[in-house]
DNA sequence: CTGCATCCCTTTCGATACTG
DNA sequence: CAGTATCGAAAGGGATGCAG
């Protein structure tokens, strides 16, 4: 077969190949490094702070994340809702409708991302300021 | 900046607001998603946790993180220098050792983070049990 | 409106070989 | 021991067109 993209090929995302193993003596390695790479995964910590508020539409969902494609958001609600963060419900009207709805999972993995981004607000002066220094002593 | 953040009620993006419309061109935005990369750089986040209990040497830590080629270790352990959040010690002795070590702003970073993989932990089940139940009604 | 398929370019990453 | 250099394979991701 050329380059065609494979049906199987279409994962989602984050979701891990067959395992890089960090550490065989903690299995838990492996299902953390699974929820890190989704967090990782720039657009799905947006779309589940975008969900903070209740379900979102769609194409609703896509003008708050601008920037995203509507290719990545589909990818990215399908990992999200392969993981049981999100739900999706379908409205067989015309046009169509779906809403895209946090879980108690994902609400619950709200907050230690959002720990995580406050930290980063937090910081981010920093870190730019670290990289700045960094790159000008490495580029003379 | 942006026209309304207050640096003590910054939230995320998605603030309980019923029609927010958030700023994407919003420096934090771009601060947040730039830090929240390297934690969803998965071995950015294990050397950081394996540099917990003091400094370590290059081959240390490879040998502790199995799995990371030399060449991510190097590039992790670069652009965790760059970032502030690591130093990076020479020994001119020979044969040459180089110890990293965690700044204080590494190790804040810990916190959080660690708030996420214990989360991860305490819920890879459900995930796993979701991700298998996808799955399962989106093959037969 | 929602979302899958395709093309194609860019980035990432592992393997290998080589240097101080 | 601690890197750097290079190459090829694979994944990421945007743009576009089509279908339900």
């Amino acid at each position: 077969m050329g380059t065609s993209l494979k049906p199987a090929n279409t994962d989602f995302p984050a979701t891990p190949r067959p395992d890089p193993i960090p550490d065989p003596n903690h299995a838990d390695c492996r299902g953390v490094a699974s929820v890190l790479s989704r967090v990782g995964d720039k657009w799905s910590v947006f779309v589940i702070m975008m969900l903070s508020d209740g379900p979102k539409r769609f194409n609703e969902l896509k003008r708050m994340i601008n920037g995203i494609s509507q290719r990545m958001l589909t990818l990215t609600l399908r990992g999200l809702e392969r993981d049981g963060l999100v739900t999706r419900t379908i409205f067989p009207t015309i046009p169509p409708r779906v809403d895209y709805e946090l879980t108690d999972l994902g609400r619950g993995l709200q907050e230690p991302v959002k720990a995580l981004g406050e930290w980063a607000i937090k910081h981010q002066q920093q870190i730019a300021a670290a990289r700045t220094r960094f790159d000008a002593r490495n580029e003379t």
